[in-house]
DNA sequence: TTCACAGTTCATTCTCTGATGAACTATGAA
DNA sequence: TTCATAGTTCATCAGAGAATGAACTGTGAA
């Protein structure tokens, strides 16, 4: 390990301003930098200058489109470690009979490009179960009963049998210490539930809304039922 | 999310000198903070400063004996963000034929109490294909034959059955992106594996050393082959 | 063309906090 | 008791780099 490079690194993702732009971009979708200068709080060369650097860093990518810039993780590991870093937060005191149980962030919310909280675990669980998965230590294989249950809720799985990469594989879930579904198919299953309108994107905030539709659905399709 | 409590954390793990003492850490051992002093290379009162706000926040913990003071992390999560932190450094350019193939740290090492690395991968592989080890999405479990395996070795499970901790938990692997065995189980293992004098650890590196016994045992009981 | 808006660049200011040396406490050994 | 070593505390200093405002570039719309 580079030790310099280390200390950039951390240098770089420990600025309490770049870490509310990080924070922010956890979602995975891409905020353009007045965005960003809105939710972090910060003036607009101030963020700019932020942005400049994690960008130059290869943490953020940017994309143009007209006189936009919107920004992004460049890679799935900055999500990680921004996780990771999250997880080291202390538990919020628990004062006075505050019930914190259906939090809406921990209980459905996106993770850069797939879904996580107790319903991406609870999903993979049921995938899991009624044998449309098979995990391994390192990865999950979509099993012949799988391609025929993704095939019929319209994803194709063929799309991505031929792609090098890894097609499902877990990924650590920070507040349910479990593993959800992350790689091609957990990113297409996102992009399925949101495109069919059974979960909806809050603004700002990872928080996903299950549709009543989307509830009806989880319950035929997997057995899922919500309280 | 508490924002003010990230960006306190973000802060503390994002100092350049406390980076060198996390990274440190990594090993999973304890450490004093002269011997921290000087592998980081600071003062005695500088690292002493740093130590102390580290401990403070929970990130590390101290064991007092006699005059020393021995540091390591408070918690598990720790280990995870400054592996994940790793992650995010940019490969080293691969400068004229320089062959980095068995670079010993990424090849063996500890992760913080237990075995990492491209070796900690196969052991692990070759525990589940020999159905001593049932790999789950979230855990591993030890099968009956594991327990007899296990008992061989001279790791007592029932001692951890007891225990309400996870006795096998996957844990990703950044320099290999798959599963090695976590929990008290991996951490069992490695204790004997160093205890049996089968690999040794290296002075301030989270490489681990195979010895001529360890190769032997290692091909005896699991088929592991080195070249 | 002209305006509005998105975003950046630049020079400057300012603040935070990491580093330092000296003095201090505590433990163990002689 | 005395000395050596481990480690901390304190007051002070210095410097990195974050924040700011003004000026600039570039795109799109009217």
């Amino acid at each position: 390990m580079d030790m310099k490079e280390l200390e950039r690194v951390a240098a770089l993702i420990g600025d309490p301003s770049r870490v509310k732009i990080l924070w922010a971009l956890l979602d995975g979708r891409a905020y353009t930098a007045t965005e960003l200068s809105i939710f972090a709080d910060l003036s607009r060369p101030n963020i700019s200058m932020h942005l400049s650097k994690l960008t130059d860093a290869d943490i953020l990518k940017v994309s143009c489109q007209g006189r936009h810039r919107y920004y992004s993780y460049s890679r799935m590991e900055v999500a990680y470690a921004i996780e990771a870093m999250g997880a080291l937060v202390p538990a919020p005191e628990l004062k006075k009979n505050v019930t914190l149980r259906n939090d809406p962030v921990s209980y459905c919310r996106s993770c850069y490009d797939h879904l996580a909280g107790k319903v991406g675990v609870a999903i993979t669980d049921q995938l899991i179960k009624k044998d449309y998965l098979k995990s391994f230590p390192d990865r999950f294989e979509i099993t012949p009963a799988g391609i025929i249950f993704f095939e019929r809720i319209g994803i194709d799985t063929r799309l991505f049998n031929s792609q090098k990469r890894t097609i499902a594989k877990p990924c650590l879930d920070w507040t349910e210490r479990r593993f959800h579904l992350a790689g091609s198919l957990g990113s297409s299953l996102l992009q399925k539930l949101l495109k069919e309108d059974l979960m909806r994107r809050t603004e700002n905030s990872r928080a996903l809304q299950i549709t009543f539709k989307g509830k009806k659905e989880l319950f035929e399709q997997l057995g899922l039922e919500f309280n």
